[in-house]
DNA sequence: TCGTTCTGTAATATTGTTGTAACAGCAGGA
DNA sequence: TCCTGCTGTTACAACAATATTACAGAACGA
């Protein structure tokens, strides 16, 4: 859930736009003046602030400032809510370090709407498979069974990874053998047993197979019973 | 330097921008018409894409969605251009994976400032890379183990660089190829072994690599595991 | 221009993975 | 219970991926 902070002097826009936010299930925090939008953003580390430029007390360009001053702040993306439309005012925002302008009056579905742009392509799609102890990292190509590393082959990591993504469905050594071997594979599909073997002694800790299952007479899958408990 | 993909249909404006964003020393290549501009995308591999969004042959939408359903191209940030200026098309385009959206007519140095800030936040904000006592000065291009400073060549350099910034990760020769050098490679993947051998023979103190793990059917990764603990 | 360094490839060595065959064991049906 | 066919297991030869070396051409600086 992403934290955004708001900065708006005026009660009911400001309203408005938590409202609509919150709604979007994003957690808002804010303020009603410029004094303390600096403190504020020190103390909850939003991922996006939402800057009003006309404050009473503080001007929204000088937070901006100093947001990009502050080391631990300076990457957090500003959208500035502003009435000045000018051509001057606009570039001055943004090269001071706005990532977007939003002219007053503007509708809040695009305010929204921008808001999502600049959280698009964070969620760096779980690269992690866990199942109880058993953990299989995507990107760094490599399966942990509690704290010790499995020495897995490139088969037997794909194998595993496509099983481990695809936990409960049953697969027949013909579709592990499209999957894992690809289409223009050459070869036998006992070779799937073999390969299931090994990653059995690899994963299975005592003899019975927990997470690997044999369906007699279809193929194998990976077991959504014991491990699913422990499924994050 | 900076590539950004243009396509716009009107000479003019076409012309206008392309003069004011080569003036801002960044690299223009384009269209004047959407047919072929996923192709030139493709083969460009820009840092931005600037997209009217009425086109006469190929509507721009189309193209967005099309640049979004292509795994290279997919992260690469899209600017509209547009007359439609309703709520509902400005939050179409948002929402159908523009990063910004411009409303014509506009003023060209907005155009440029929202350019920039796009590339805001680019450079690496850790100027100084470091791993156990291998230090790496990207703003210096040079290397230190210990006090030692290591003659790295330019390849040498960029390939350290990139696994170094993304330790754990792993990576196929292919994806270092275009990381390195280049889109438009004419070199065989067998050269990564050379270099991280080259590289080796600099960074690794014992014969055993600590720094560079070769991951066996996948590729090369800078090891997470043993510098991490005097990692900055 | 020359000499030096850098660059990429090809050839070779080396390592460990890969796939198969053969057999053992087991489950389920009759 | 036996039989049959599916699955588990083993060992091994072929193989593919990587490491290493040597070299020729390109790029560079003096």
């Amino acid at each position: 859930m992403k934290k955004i902070v708001l900065i708006e002097d005026d009660a009911d826009l400001y309203s408005l736009i938590q409202y609509n936010l919150e709604k979007e299930s994003f957690q808002v925090a804010g303020l009603q003046t410029g004094k303390g939008a600096l403190e504020l953003c020190r103390r909850e580390h939003p991922d996006l602030v939402i800057l009003d430029v006309m404050l009473p007390e503080m001007d929204g360009l000088e937070i901006c400032k100093a947001i990009r001053a502050n080391t631990e702040l300076a990457a957090t993306p500003v959208i500035f809510l502003t009435a000045r439309a000018s051509e001057t005012d606009r570039i001055v925002g943004l090269e001071l370090g706005a990532n977007d302008y939003i002219v007053k009056p503007f509708f809040v579905r695009e305010l929204i709407a921008r808001v999502k742009v600049h959280f698009r392509g964070d969620k760096p799609v779980n690269k992690i498979l866990r199942a109880g102890d058993l953990e299989l990292d995507r990107t760094r190509c490599v399966a942990r069974l509690g704290v010790q590393e499995l020495a897995l082959t490139a088969t037997e990591f794909k194998l595993l990874e496509f099983l481990m993504s695809r936990p409960g469905k049953v697969f027949s050594r013909e579709q592990l053998l499209d999957a894992v071997w690809g289409h223009d594979r050459a070869v036998t599909d006992r070779t799937v047993d073999v390969y299931v073997l090994r990653l059995r002694q690899k994963i299975e800790r005592d003899g019975s197979p927990a997470f690997i299952r044999s369906v007699r007479g279809f193929g194998y899958s990976f077991n959504l019973e014991v491990p699913q408990e422990q499924l994050q």
